[in-house]
RNA sequence: GCUGCCGUAGCUCAGUCGGUAGAGCAUACCCUUGGUAAGGGUAAGGUCGAUGGUUCGAUUCCAUUCGGCAGCACCA
């Protein structure tokens, strides 16, 4: 006897083994034909497993979410390895997975796929799925496995096998005339894959994500259960790419980039007007959390950074200078060692701890032509950075302190979901283990003092320390990496670093990295695209835009924005000789977030007819009560 | 940095199977004073990314190079 224990609590006993298939038969024909796998004891397993013994049964279909979404995009993936193995036989197929809304699937092939290629490839698939092939799991033993792929010449694939220890079982699925190695599971026909897949892009890819080896060609797909969700997330990157930041800022007159300053940013007024306006904000927390704020040069001798440790892993991507008089600098990269430098002046006290030194620090790095892109990865930005001295015990009073500061901050330009990863040792680091497993242990200590809830990302982090990295999700679901809380125990020590302890004695402080928004440019950049450039009133560069309709009412206009810019608005005039529907129109696509209008009448009685960007409807007020109601609005958080 | 794609007016794009280019929007000027998302007219605007080669002739073909885009790798 099997007895299945169903989600629901139910029990169906059966005389002897059955598959899952079996059991949602025994349900209903209705859920056989929508079975796609079955969850067994909390795992997922093909639907044809066998069940020899009583277990908890779930029949997974497309209603399970993102555990069907997965098999689905799986399967998309084999679907499209067997389309290309069919229209190109010379190439060699790797790996496949499924990834966030879809899939890819990497080749190895001497000649380039091209975009014509990926429109066969995609009718190549839909004719699989219409052929209905049945995916078949096949156990093998691993030498057999790998011999058999290699007389196929698939070596990527025989090493993948290689690498699995020698006498285990290996799974492969079959399709058709297609066969991959693969743990599964998968559904069980070709056709369960249905229509709504497409094929996005063509890339480039490391084999194993090693720049060392040999490049693969990967093709992108995406892959849902319905048309609708298909349309729905194509719709998504349309959302995204009209909310690109680098067609935001050329649009808003934010700032522009070009050839001679590759990886820089040339601000135009508005855009720096935002970029100001973010700094203010800053400095003003900062100032309340008592963080000193510092300013240190831009070239530091080269030895500075040797003394560091930087020089070690960074010299490639340090701009580096010799001067006239054969001084080797380099243009800094980042703060950390010359805020230890305003450290090392003077002798400090256990009571000069915690010291919280803040550098809006101007930095430089020559990063991979290939990694720019747009202000959000640039060659020249600006650090919210700061450094806090503090003793070992104070770590967790400064983490929670830091934390606080972090999550209202993103509050206040709108981000409420925040995620915070820890990074752990990598392979390259300076310390010894003794010091890093103390620094680890007091940062997920002080994490979790916090409240914060973290997820591993091994060997990620600084090669000084470990890391808190902190995630914030955007308007539209995309997620951005940006805050980073750091311990140091080793740049104090490289670069001597100390102070006198109650006792009298000469000790090391402990160094935390910190910044919360990471650069100025990026965050500038994901705040565009959060927003789709509408930015609430307080954070708009251009806030108010006085638009008359008869000129009749110019001198009246102009006392307005006189008005508005003395009580701190950003207000400008539009008096063109041009109708207000065009005037309208124009600042709308401007996303200037007020208009106020005024023609004969507002300017007899005194009154503004206030419209607000997106709203159709209009409000007369008194101009004194429109100049009141504006700058409560447009009062920055504390 | 690697792979692939791309580079024509300020923007979005068309075009030249090799004979130095065109539209819409934007801009300037003129007319229009119009009540909440484009009023009308006229004009100006380009060494077709750069360099070299092939050719009688290159924006078009080839090579190199610079830059951009997507992904990979990188991200102190």
């Amino acid at each position: 006897m099997v007895a299945i224990t169903l989600p629901d609590g139910s029990v169906r006993s059966y005389p002897g083994p059955v598959t899952g298939l079996d059991v949602a038969k025994d349900i209903g024909p209705g859920l056989a034909k929508a079975a796609l796998a079955i969850r067994v004891n909390g795992e997922m397993k093909d639907l044809t497993t066998t069940l020899t013994t009583d277990t908890q049964l779930a029949i997974v279909t497309a209603k399970d979410g993102a555990d069907a979404l997965e098999l689905l995009r799986h399967d998309a993936a084999h679907v499209m390895a067997e389309a290309v193995k069919e229209l190109y036989p010379e190439t060699q197929v790797t790996i496949g997975p499924s990834i966030e809304n879809g899939f890819y699937y990497d080749f190895a092939r001497p000649t380039p796929f091209t975009p014509d290629d990926l429109e066969k490839i995609e009718a190549r698939m839909q004719e699989i799925v219409a052929r209905d092939e049945q995916i078949v799991r096949e156990e093998w033993d691993r030498d057999d496995a790998v011999k058999f792929f290699l007389d196929q010449g698939e070596k990527y694939k025989a090493e993948i096998i290689s690498s699995i220890p020698a006498g285990q079982t290996i799974s492969l699925y079959r399709q058709g005339a297609f066969i991959d190695l693969c743990r599964g599971p998968h559904l069980p026909s070709t056709a369960k894959l249905g229509k709504a897949f497409k094929l996005m892009k063509l890339a480039g890819a490391y084999w194993r994500g090693d720049s060392k080896n040999e490049m693969l060609q990967r093709i992108y797909g995406t892959a849902w259960f319905d048309k609708k969700d298909l349309d729905g997330y194509l719709t998504m990157l349309e959302e995204a790419e009209k909310r690109d930041h680098r067609r935001l800022g050329r649009e808003m007159d934010l700032f522009h980039q070009q050839e001679e300053a590759v990886g820089s940013v040339f601000w135009h007024q508005k855009g720096w007007q935002l970029y100001r306006t973010v700094e203010s904000y800053m400095r003003r927390r900062l100032d309340a959390e008592n963080y000193q704020e510092v300013k240190t040069p831009q070239l530091v001798d080269f030895s500075l950074w040797e003394a560091s440790g930087h020089a070690d892993k960074f010299s490639e991507s340090m701009f580096t200078i010799k001067t006239q008089d054969e001084r080797h600098l380099a243009v800094k990269p980042m703060n950390c060692p010359c805020h230890v430098q305003i450290f090392r002046q003077g002798i400090k006290s256990y009571r000069d701890l915690p010291l919280r030194m803040a550098e809006f620090g101007s930095c430089h790095r020559y990063e991979p032509s290939g990694a720019l892109h747009g202000i959000m990865r640039v060659r020249a930005f600006t650090q919210d950075d700061a450094h806090i001295f503090c003793t070992e015990d104070q770590i967790t009073s400064e983490t929670i302190a830091f934390c606080h500061l972090l999550t209202t901050v993103y509050k206040d330009f709108g981000f409420e979901d925040v995620r915070v990863k820890f990074s752990d040792r990598p392979a390259k680091r300076a310390g010894s283990d003794e010091t890093w497993d103390k620094a680890e242990s007091a940062l997920l200590e002080a994490a979790k003092a916090a409240g914060l809830e973290t997820t591993l990302n091994p060997g990620e982090g600084a090669f000084y320390g470990p890391k808190l990295e902190f995630v914030l999700r955007d308007a539209i679901g995309r997620d951005w990496q940006c805050g980073t809380l750091q311990v140091d125990f080793v740049l104090p020590e490289r670069l001597d670093a100390n102070y006198t302890a109650e006792d009298g004695s000469k000790k090391r402080p402990v160094m935390l990295h910190r910044a919360v928004l990471g650069s100025f440019e990026r965050f500038l950049g994901i705040l565009i695209e959060n927003y789709a450039g509408r930015f609430p009133l307080w954070l708009a560069p251009a806030q108010v835009t006085v638009a008359t309709i008869v000129s009749d009412a110019n001198s009246y206009a102009e006392e307005v924005v006189s008005a508005l810019k003395a009580a701190g608005i950003r207000a400008e005039a539009d008096l063109r000789n041009e109708k207000i529907n065009y005037k309208v129109r124009e600042h709308s696509l401007a996303k200037v977030p007020v208009m106020l209008v005024v023609g004969k009448r507002e300017a007899e009685e005194r009154t503004v007819a206030i419209r607000r960007l997106g709203s159709q409807s209009q409000e007369i007020v008194a101009l004194d009560q429109a100049v009141a109601t504006l700058v409560r609005e447009a009062t920055p958080p504390a």
